[in-house]
DNA sequence: GCCAATTAGTTTAGGTCTAATATATTTAGG
DNA sequence: CCTAAATATATTAGACCTAAACTAATTGGC
């Protein structure tokens, strides 16, 4: 009737406390995100990428440059361009010029994408706190804080060997 | 030099405690399947979905359905179609009939896939601890309890409303 | 026995991602 | 000044993903 096998399914008694503890990160990763993503196809027929690249114009109504974009949403240049193709096509952002630098441009929401995020936010928000909704404050504050210290050490060691 | 910016820089103050959770739990993720991609296809020139496939297999010697892999992956049928014929074609797994219901097969390491993932598995399971060092064990142990609990949540939530 | 419903897997169309490469522009050193 | 290096974006090829539709085989109720 249900799947309750996961990633973890994976795992012997032998393996190392940190390759659980991966596997139950992108476990909850996932089921969240999978979530999410059923949840903005059906109500809003949108996807996660696209919400949250309008998610971060919101937050910066100046508009904000590519490679901005690229750092804050974690992907690559080329998911960017793709990603703005699609919504300027869509008519929810537009690639401003920037006076003084004609490699780059600011891209921005238009009213129609602000009204359409704004459509979409509230219902995000609340889908996430019901999904977290089993933990108490005091859990989700403790996670918080762990994955603070996750984000570090794993940032601090990350990316050091070309 | 580096980038401290990611998915949470859309947060404003008065975003709820579940949405930031949900964002730094997403950061943290990326962070560490990216390490491991990019330190997968440097080192052993294959990527994670083909790995992780791999590693099922090898904790279950009889083999796994297709919809078996798909549970554990996580991924949908599709996914494991192409998965399975990529590795097959590498001659690391192989399609096994199952006696008494010719729809379904038993997909198989072949003694090549074997070696193939011992070699790997324990360069990636250092990676992993490597990546998580900066975490203490009781850190970690917490991490690993309180992601449990989060899982169940979201699992006996997730997926409730067609 | 027989056919409808279910189950296993594949195919297709389209979105997103990366890595590598290319193009255009700006900046900086000599 | 002028060119080499750095920066900003775009393009490409290929991997992976999903949802939906499809084929083939099995099962269950009558």
């Amino acid at each position: 009737m249900h799947a309750l096998i996961d990633p973890e399914s994976r795992l012997r008694d032998a393996h190392h406390d940190a390759l659980r503890l991966w596997l139950r990160l992108f476990t909850c990763t996932q089921l969240v995100e999978r979530a999410i993503r059923v949840r903005l196809r059906r109500t809003f027929k949108t996807t996660l990428p696209r919400f949250d690249l309008l998610a971060q114009l919101e937050r910066n109504p100046e508009g904000l440059k590519m490679g901005e974009l690229s750092q804050r949403l974690m992907v690559t240049g080329g998911s960017i361009t793709g990603l703005t193709d699609q919504l300027v096509r869509e008519g929810f952002v537009r690639r401003q010029p920037i006076s003084g630098d004609r490699r780059a441009f600011a891209v921005q929401l238009t009213a129609r994408g602000k009204r359409a995020f704004d459509a979409m936010a509230s219902a995000h928000e609340q889908w996430v706190i019901e999904l977290l909704a089993g933990l108490t404050v005091a859990e989700r504050r403790s996670l918080y804080a762990l994955l603070g210290r996750a984000k570090a050490a794993v940032r601090s060691f990350g990316e050091n060997k070309p």
